[in-house]
DNA sequence: TTCAATACCTTGCAATGCAAAGTATATTTT
DNA sequence: AAAATATACTTTGCATTGCAAGGTATTGAA
């Protein structure tokens, strides 16, 4: 059922603040929306190679450094588009579901 | 970004009045929910394959028979399961856009 | 030095949406 | 009657997406 609305949770989490992969995941956790590596990962890359997002190393004390994503310009563009789309699709469910 | 719904809608269409096709390729697009042929066909035999949907043979004056489309206990079973998770993405987007 | 924890990445599969083309039936036009 | 048009259902092949499973690499602890 979620499926397709991923790129734009992704959006909502680094339209608030960087993160890294892992804590987009229990970001996404805390939501209810349960995603998996193997999921994230490839979908950071994608939004990535379309201008989307950028990314910035960082080293932890915990363990192998970090790819810190943020949003770009176009990234913020593309939230803004997704913010119209997610609405009009509540508005279509809404509409039939009556 | 409506990729996985399509199913849902369906199911909501159907829960009104029985339907064909055509008719619920209509009834989408009032909602500003684009469906082409391509897509529901599948679908449909996807969720009649599943017992979620019956259809019947009708003649029509306008051209040939139609597979008018209902749903089962199974299909309605799939609705109501379908609402709260609709519900709880619903709640989940706006947890993440805040 | 081996183990555990953390983090990033890749491969292969199944499911989904769609363009495009195909099949079939009924009505209208020539 | 034959051809064209309108309606309706179906199939094929492709691109994308989500995910299970497994792999690589860094760090700190046992």
């Amino acid at each position: 059922m979620r499926k397709g609305v991923l790129e734009y949770c992704i959006l909502c989490i680094l339209a608030k603040r960087e993160a890294y992969a892992s804590a987009i995941i229990e970001e996404l956790k805390a939501a209810n929306m349960i995603v998996v590596e193997g999921t994230l990962y490839p979908l950071l890359i994608r939004q990535k190679n379309q201008g989307l997002l950028n990314y910035r190393w960082e080293e932890s004390t915990q363990g192998p450094p970090r790819k810190y994503y943020c949003l770009t310009d176009k990234g913020r563009a593309q939230l803004s588009e997704m913010d119209n789309a997610w609405k009009d699709m509540v508005d279509a469910i809404s509409a039939l579901r009556q």
